[in-house]
DNA sequence: GGTAGGCTTCCGCTGAGTGGAAGGAAGCCG
DNA sequence: CGGCTTCCTTCCACTCAGCGGAAGCCTACC
């Protein structure tokens, strides 16, 4: 389109998209130059982009900086993930909830992280990190594990690479990881010991839709002693509840 | 950006932005064939476009059509009215859904419309068309009369030129809406009766945060006859709830 | 095996997009 | 109060990214 193009070869939606990925959790808001550093393009350009993107109501300017617009976010509501997966499982969700009061998760694995698609916790839960659309690390969630353990051998071995360490508890031995993502599969859910947080632990079972995981579901307490056969089974119910709406419902998906 | 536009003047996102709204919630999964057409763009150009945004994680491509993908539903998590109000009202919400077993809503103006950020329902309450994202008429609801009534004089003029007619209770006179409107804001809450479903009425009050109405707070029942002033009463305590922790949240978001 | 509907590839033309430079606007500091 | 910094906006000439008609491809259905 242009003739003096820093970087021939970009298209405008390449440039579009790499605006709109400058936002994330630590940077939901930000100026016009910083979007135009973390994109890597330059301010004018930028600021042409940035500017139609806010006339559409896809970004929305205030007096600190641009922030995500209503558009972009009822746009999202239309996602499977939303309307589908998370719309189902919510009443599930608080279902359990209501029983244990424990923190409940619903993700879905997003390449190698985990996606938190939804969360309900109360005051007395364990605090928690997790945050409805964030990104977590596989191998340090029972989430992340009953995901991992079910995704395809070429995405085990790639997480496997990447084992960071987050507290003193967290798994960094491939050959432990993998040992444990094998009882996975063969007990039906995952624990973890405080490999995400110091004082929370967390059991999980996978959401299933005909022959194939989409899902998982989980829940952070501050320890697994005495509940971990009730939460398991209450997990198990929920989630086998979830995997049948989600059938019933469109099936043509795929 | 080329010689043969059949539109000149048009820009890439702006024929993007075209793309991306013509999904809604009628129409959440579309084939290339009806994206050309519901964008008005030529199928070649439409093509090319959609399987950028594919390639970016924007879009997803299923067997039987395109749909809104995971990456535009975690940006959507990131905008403000996901990340301040909602985060912050859900508590009130289950709270309050607790105490009375009614669908509670909450919602905010999005020009002419309502627009659906939340929704708490079960079983045994009143059946309601509004979905998180949902987008209704601010005439016939009890949240969109609160907004509509603490909207500028311009967008209550503009409001009041279409009053579809939805049930035979809708309110179609703009006299009579504009008496309604000006009793809200003396009362502090807003009613109807059977005007968007039979079958089904609301109240709702403003949350306000630092002298401006920024969001609505509703519920839907079978009937006010009793319940009214206590319902209005449980909802004040919560609008006010969330008013006040998004005061205390970030200050500098306008 | 015909044909209809939807998707993909090809390719030459050109104006939409580019980005440096210069010009505000607003705030801060000595 | 004048200079300095930071951030945003406007201007403009150059040119290649984007455009879209045409033709080809692949299922699926009759």
């Amino acid at each position: 389109m242009a003739g003096n193009t820093s970087v021939p070869g970009a298209t405008v939606v390449a440039r579009t998209i790499a605006l709109l990925a400058a936002f994330d959790e630590e940077h939901p808001r930000l100026t016009l130059t910083e979007l135009s550093q973390r994109a890597d393009l330059p301010l004018t350009t930028t600021h042409r982009l940035v500017n139609e993107l806010t006339k559409a109501g896809a970004l929305t300017r205030t007096s600190s900086g641009y922030v995500v617009g209503q558009r972009l976010w009822q746009l999202g509501t239309l996602a499977p993930v939303q309307t589908d997966l998370r719309r189902l499982a919510s009443p599930f969700l608080h279902d359990f909830y209501a029983g244990t009061l424990a923190t409940v998760h619903l993700g879905v694995r997003d390449k190698l992280k985990v996606l938190y698609l939804d969360r309900v916790s109360g005051q007395r839960s364990v605090p928690v990190v997790s945050d409805i659309g964030s990104h977590l690390p596989l191998h340090a969630t029972g989430v992340g594990k009953v995901l991992l353990a079910h995704a395809p051998e070429a995405v085990r071995r790639e997480a496997m690479k990447s084992l960071d360490r987050i507290t003193p508890y967290t798994i960094t031995q491939p050959a432990q990881l993998k040992a444990q993502l094998d009882r996975v599969l063969t007990d039906g859910y995952a624990t973890t010991y405080e490999e995400m947080s110091i004082g929370g632990c967390s059991v999980a079972v996978p959401i299933w839709q005909d022959e194939t995981v989409v899902a998982a579901l989980g829940v952070v307490v501050p320890s697994l002693k005495r509940d971990k056969v009730r939460l398991v089974s209450g997990l198990r119910v929920a989630a086998h509840g979830i995997g049948r709406s989600l059938s019933s419902r469109r099936s043509g998906t795929r």
